[in-house]
DNA sequence: ACACAGTTTAAACAAGTGTTTAAACTAACG
DNA sequence: CGTTAGTTTAAACACTTGTTTAAACTGTGT
């Protein structure tokens, strides 16, 4: 395995736990087992890391996820809504065959990237992959097309709110359901819980 | 002003903004116009500096929030979802009385708490407030009888994390929608927003 | 005027941060 | 072999972090 890989493989680890400002690159080195400099020699700086980790991800989801939501609107006439976030299900899971905890370290990667580092990110993978967002909103215009454009762009950011803040905390919150239930579930199960909720809020009347 | 509330009132505007990891306490004291050794000798630490910003608004909310919803509780057998969550706007914009910015503050500065700092405030809060998480758990299943425990668990935490989520990107969201739709919205506009969504998704047939 | 508790202050502390440097190593090619 | 480009390394850089120290200042009660 490449220097640079293991730099990406331990700072994805690192920075999915504990945040980008709360992981240091002399922790990060020392997991992947490579030299301090390393990571300046091969990315330039923490933060082209950071971006570096994140495309790794995108660019193996997004042509997934953009094949995956055409296949919706150009199959059905008007999708329901359940039918557009099922889309994301198999594309999401896939992660999981690229990288080892791929689904959950990618969804929580996600959610730092919202709060962490004042939203530099956000503003990075909206202009590096708007595809994924234009056809996303092209699906739940096509399955709900009374939603007005305002009302629409609250509930999706409301839906990504879900999602994300729901994976970034995922571990604790699958071991406070084994334990209250003693009901073993998987990232898989989560998802699948989450999305008749986020289905039925963006369906919610106006 | 005593010295202990102007360090109140920098921190929590600062923790708001940047989190609790990427505020530190030199940039809160030159806010606070304090000397730096004032953080130490009035709270100890800034973990308890936190707790103390995040202690402030919970021992101004929970009471509230704690009435609001033993009075929907008593005054109708079964009570809409809309109702519930209904019940949570009145005490959160009051903080606005108390605090500038106070309701948006607090919300963001929860977001915050279950993100930084490895989770240690969720704990805190949890612990020292859990009236407020009961009083919600019996309105909800007192408006939706038929969900289960474990549903019922996994819907408030999705719920948890659209309002927590939601509030601390929401300076920026407000932002974008003034620029797309022309349509001026302060917080309360998002709360009333956000309330059909998360009350549908917490109805969303199992 | 004195003493004393409460508070503020500047300075220093040890530890940790991202980044840079220049020397050492590694392998491939002429 | 010797050269060269690519990579790794230990050490140092300048800076920021939370916390502590001991001296100075504040006002109150005697």
């Amino acid at each position: 395995m490449s220097t640079k890989n293991k730099i990406l493989d331990a700072a994805e680890k690192l920075f999915a736990d504990k945040g980008f400002n709360g992981t240091s690159l002399r922790e990060i080195t020392s997991l992947a087992e490579v030299n301090l400099a390393a990571v300046n020699y091969h990315f330039g700086s923490k933060k082209e890391l950071i971006k570096a980790v994140m495309s790794r991800y995108m660019d193996e989801l997004s042509p997934r996820l953009e094949s995956a939501l055409v296949n919706i609107c150009q199959s059905t006439a008007q999708p329901s809504l359940t039918e557009v976030f099922s889309a994301f299900v198999e594309p999401l899971l896939a992660l999981n065959d690229f990288q080892e905890h791929g689904t959950t370290n990618f969804l929580q990667l996600l959610g730092r990237g919202y709060t962490d580092s004042q939203g530099f990110l956000r503003w990075f993978l909206t202009t590096s992959y708007p595809n994924v967002i234009d056809n996303f909103v092209e699906a739940v215009h096509k399955a709900y097309p009374e939603l007005s454009a305002e009302d629409m762009f609250w509930r999706l950011h409301f839906t990504m709110g879900t999602i994300v803040f729901t994976m970034s905390s995922s571990d604790a919150l699958m071991d406070i359901a084994r334990n209250d239930f003693s009901n073993d579930i998987d990232i898989g199960g989560v998802i699948r819980q989450v999305i008749p909720y986020v289905a039925a809020g963006v369906a919610a009347p106006v």
